[in-house]
RNA sequence: GGCCCCGUGGCGGAAUGGCAGACGCAGCGGACUUAAAAUCCGCAGCCUUUCAACGGGCGUGUGGGUUCGACUCCCACCGGGGCCA
């Protein structure tokens, strides 16, 4: 037996044969999967290929790419794939072309640490868990297009990753390009630069630089380069992490290994020129607004201005101090300053030897009694260095050291030390912060640490400023007069636009637009991942493959493990370094043969989704990644735009469905590589995803044994024994193999161990009850429990449409060529109006209940008009296809035209005359609550309502003593009468 | 701590300024049946008056506000979730 769903009894010996049970759901089901795949019927054709119509409107629905894994799916993943594929073939009925693919992202760890363990190659594991998928995708009956159906690890795919790789290598950001600048091919920087239309970094002439000198130039502006950065390396890992994979405390989330920051050489993307971009356009698309937030949040862009800060001492000795500051009008209260430990200007500052002791405190876990400030900085630094973060921005103890330095403050010539603290990070800004305590929390808590002078600048209006706490407000100056300038008496906004006016006069600074984001590291040391098409001649300095060496295929290993070591200072050791006839190479690259080492990090996960929907739309293009007239067809209708498809808005992905945990990093990595992808030229919209849909997660209860541990849910009972998955409403307790149990409810999923199969339900009920079920729980975008139970619910609603259509013992249709009653057609025709709706807001749930409510009327009668039986089961057709394929063909297809699918049969249009009441019934409310209710024709003014509610004889009854004061009329929907009580004044 | 989202019957939910609880699950009553299952018909927010019909009061987390009228809009609070620190 099924662990996760009991079969509905029906007692095979007295079941009539045409009854809608899971035998003839499951035949049914596999009859019409198999006719839509053999006559290719969600094969979307591009144009001017054969079946293409160019006379219809284009649409491209998408779901987020989905990872193989290999425990298979549960019920919670294809939420979202079964809403696309309905509104998908909702958009086939309305006469659209329609793009709808799933492909595989394929590429990633969860294979890699299988390899690992087993030895048999990730390829291997992958194609095996994407057929199973395929396989249970099939099963669902989702109209895919089979030949879009990609995978990132096909190396016709990765050759095209690595292809835009190399675009956004050979392209620099040119910011005086347009409004807001654009990406450009480097040969156009190059010529600039010999030209001298753009200056070199230096000033100094093109002609003057060493060859060199010229590469730097040139590689320091690519979009994608390689820099040494401090990234989290975990030498037992044998492999950097990103931020989010690194706890806490500082260690791996995997495996709980120690991290440490460590200056590597890394590729990086750099995305932070897009970030004006990626925020400004943001208006372009129609997204949820929580998610737009948080992208705005990710980028945040703060305005303020950069200053500059003398250093006190030999002006040759040190260039002056650079901070970033969103608060420049608090620069009288700046009474320290702080840089990151990893700035490299601390390296020059902290020489002296005289010790910190007895002269600003700094106790900190590596500081002993009478260090220099010089042993004190390096002790620091190191402690920094091997702390996360998250450790080192949330810790609420301040620590630091005094590098012995100090800076001039340059509106007020007050000396102020200079010290080093991990709460400043290198990330940001310029790396160093003037600290100003009396208005920033965290300077606030340093400078108490450390016993360091808190002058406040800003008081709340109408108060007087105060030392007692800090204030990080806006409010007005105080405090803030220096020989050459006065905000006193200012509000903050003036105050900080009059100190940056005095700032840029002065030399001292410049206004400056500052962003969070960070570019985007884009190396990882695995196996699993795209190559890069890069290879480093003798002197270690890159070359970028030509296209026509393209795919770079991943060598055959056996061994996938990246070196590990106990050794912080261990350096990295990718799985690749080890294929050494791989990496070692002779190519031509245009000067003749010569030996080459090969790149042997990868890229990370996030490359072949940054793309993958643009190849969906011309998947076995060799020549290109998308030919530009299918990519303009189907992104942006054709060129010009389609009249449907021009708003504000950018085109792009017609409707794009997923969790909403990809609301930041991959749906800002994507529209990072596709604004480039724009700018050079190669896709024709600034956005790649004109609507997103967030759906939401199913739910389960999940449950623990004594010592905590997750025990299988569907084993789970009652202490009656009956299954716990069948009585979730009951408060318990519980039981597992005997043994008491706690139930706590979350996410769907193999961890807490709750997870329920698609298959199952599809053995027990057809995968048509499953669809159905899972539309009506709720809202799309409503994160709702699964209950197994409630299931029936839409079985017996599938079954009550096949019984009223078909007769359950002869198979024969149950249907009237007589016209139907007034009545019938009316809700009919409120029917196909709702659906439509629904359909168009992807209101799944109520589109379902509505055909319930016009089922259940048809079961009242003792025939079923063809006119109606028709329009159901068309409505009825992107919810649960396979049951509309069969009863449409039974019951309303004429004998001898042969099967076909119903895929493209229009979509019922609402007639809304027969859609109109005879008669509505009007609540009459007494001072806004309802007290009786008339019955008037519709469409009546509201002096005629009026008139029949005042003539109505309860409502005179109701009357009785009362003085009308006010009516208020809304016809068809309500009257409202407003009375005076006769002793109420 | 800041910002955002969500609180409706026993349960999932419907209604987005105009009759709260559509539809479904579970429940109760009836028909059919030797009986049960399945199916069909009916009842069903809570309280209350009544032999009954018909009524009445309360009710969308809590408190306030706007409005002729608030589940819906505004403010505060409580509870749950998310993002950022």
């Amino acid at each position: 037996m099924q662990p996760h769903a009991t079969p509905p009894s029906t007692p095979p010996t007295d079941a009539p044969p045409y009854r809608y049970n899971a035998a003839l759901a499951g035949r049914i089901e596999e009859r019409w999967q198999r006719l839509w795949e053999e006559q290719r019927v969600f094969a979307a054709p591009n144009p001017g290929e054969a079946g293409f119509d160019g006379a219809k409107p284009k649409k491209y629905v998408l779901d987020m790419f989905p990872y193989p894994s290999g425990v298979g799916l549960h019920v919670g993943h294809p939420l979202g794939y079964i809403a696309t594929d309905i509104y998908a073939r909702y958009l086939r009925m309305t006469g659209h072309n329609v793009l709808h693919a799933m492909g595989f992202d394929a590429f990633g760890l969860p294979a890699e640490q299988y390899a690992v363990q087993t030895g048999q190659h990730p390829r291997i594991t992958t194609y095996n868990n994407i057929a199973t998928m395929k396989a249970q995708l099939r099963r669902l009956g989702l109209g895919h297009d089979p030949r879009r159906g990609v995978s990132t690890t096909d190396p016709e795919f990765y050759r095209w990753t690595q292809w835009i790789f190399l675009r956004l290598y050979g392209s620099w950001y040119d910011q005086n390009a347009g409004a807001m600048g654009k990406a450009r091919p480097i040969s156009e920087l190059e010529q600039g630069l010999r030209t001298g239309a753009i200056p070199t970094r230096s000033g100094r002439p093109w002609n003057t630089l060493s060859q060199d000198e010229q590469h730097e130039e040139i590689d320091s502006r690519r979009l994608a380069y390689s820099a040494e950065v401090p990234v989290n390396w975990c030498p037992m890992l044998g492999t950097v992490l990103a931020n989010e994979e690194v706890t806490a405390e500082g260690r791996s989330e995997r495996g709980n290994y120690p991290v440490y920051k460590r200056p590597l050489k890394q590729w990086i993307m750099r995305i932070t020129e897009y970030a004006p971009r990626l925020l400004a356009d943001l208006d372009l698309v129609d997204w949820p607004e929580p998610v737009k937030l948080m992208q705005r949040n990710w980028i945040g862009k703060s305005e303020g201005a950069l200053v500059r800060f003398a250093v006190d001492g030999p002006p040759a000795a040190h260039g002056p101090l650079t901070v970033f500051t969103t608060r420049p009008d608090t620069l009288f209260g700046a009474t320290y300053m702080v840089l990151s430990p990893e700035h490299p200007l601390v390296e020059k500052l902290a020489t002296e030897d005289r010790p910190v002791a007895g002269f600003l405190r700094g106790a900190f876990p590596g500081y002993s009694e009478g260090m220099s400030c010089r042993e004190a900085v390096v002790a620091y630094q190191s402690l920094a260095a091997s702390r996360s973060e998250t450790q080192r921005t949330e810790g609420k103890e301040k620590t630091g050291a005094f590098t012995g330095a100090y800076a001039v403050n340059p509106v007020n010539g007050a000396k102020i030390p200079i010290f080093i603290a991990d709460y400043v990070l290198m990330g940001y800004g310029t790396g160093a912060i003037m600290a100003v305590p009396a208005h920033d929390e965290r300077d606030w808590e340093f400078a108490h640490a450390f016993g360091l002078p808190i002058v406040p600048v800003v008081h709340e209006p109408g108060a007087r400023p105060e030392t007692a706490r800090c204030f990080s407000g806006e409010g007005v100056a105080c405090n803030s007069t220096g020989p050459a300038i006065s905000l006193d008496g200012l509000p903050t906004p003036q105050a900080k636009a009059r100190i940056t006016q005095h700032l840029e006069a002065a030399g001292d600074g410049t206004r400056q637009t500052n962003f969070k984001l960070r570019d985007w590291l884009f190396s990882r040391q695995r196996y699993w991942g795209e190559p890069f098409p890069i290879v480093y001649d003798e002197r270690g300095r890159p070359r970028p493959l030509p296209e026509s060496m393209l795919p770079v295929m991943l060598p055959e290993l056996t061994n996938f493990q990246p070196e590990s070591s106990e050794d912080p200072n261990a350096p990295p050791r990718p799985p690749l370094a080890r294929a050494a006839e791989w990496t070692k190479v002779t190519l031509d690259l245009g000067d003749g043969p010569r030996e080459y080492t090969r790149e042997t990090n990868t890229m990370p996960n996030w490359a072949g989704s940054c793309w993958y929907y643009l190849r969906y739309l011309d998947p076995e293009n060799d020549d290109s990644l998308c030919s530009p007239d299918v990519e303009t067809y189907w992104m942006r209708g054709g060129t010009p735009p389609r009249a449907d498809a021009e708003s504000a808005l950018s085109p792009g992905v017609d409707l794009y469905v997923g969790g909403v945990e990809h609301a930041v990093l991959h749906l800002l990595y994507a529209r990072f590589w596709h604004k480039v992808l724009f700018d050079l030229g190669f896709v024709s919209t600034p956005e790649p995803f004109h609507r997103l849909f967030n759906q939401g997660y199913i739910q389960a209860y999940a449950y623990k044994d004594e010592r905590g541990v997750y025990v299988e849910a569907s084993a789970v009972t009652l202490a009656d024994g009956s299954p716990a998955t069948e009585n979730q409403d009951h408060p318990g307790p519980y039981f597992y193999q005997g043994r008491p149990v706690t139930r706590e409810y979350g996410k769907m999923g193999k961890s807490l161990k709750n997870a329920v199969a698609p298959d199952d339900i599809c053995a027990a009920y057809g995968c048509d009850t499953l669809r159905v079920y899972e539309m009506s729980m709720g809202p799309l975008e409503a994160s709702k429990p699964w209950n197994t139970r409630d299931i029936t619910g839409a079985f017996r609603f599938l079954q009550r449409i096949w019984r009223n259509l078909i007769d359950e013992q002869t198979g024969a249709p149950r249907v009237s060529h007589e016209p139907a009653d007034r009545q019938t057609r009316r809700i009919l025709h409120k029917t196909i109006i709702g659906v439509r709706r629904d359909m168009e807001t992807l209101g799944f749930n109520t589109a379902v209940s509505k055909l319930i409510e016009l089922n259940n009327h048809l079961g009242s009668l003792a025939l079923v008009p063809l006119e109606v039986a028709r329009p159901l089961v068309l409505m009825l057709a992107p919810l649960a296809p396979h049951i509309a394929e069969e009863l449409y063909d039974r019951v309303v297809r004429s004998q001898g035209t042969g099967p076909g699918s119903i895929a493209f049969e229009p979509f019922p249009v609402a007639d809304e005359s027969l859609a109109a009441d005879d008669e509505v019934e009007v609540p009459v409310a007494f001072m806004g609550k309802p007290r009786h209710r008339i019955r008037v024709s519709p469409g009546l003014s509201a002096q005629e309502l009026e008139a029949a509610a005042l003539a109505d004889a309860k409502v005179v009854e109701l009357l009785k003593g009362k003085t009308i004061k006010k009516i208020i009329v809304v016809p068809n929907k309500m009257v409202n009468i407003v009375t005076q009580e006769p002793n109420a004044g």
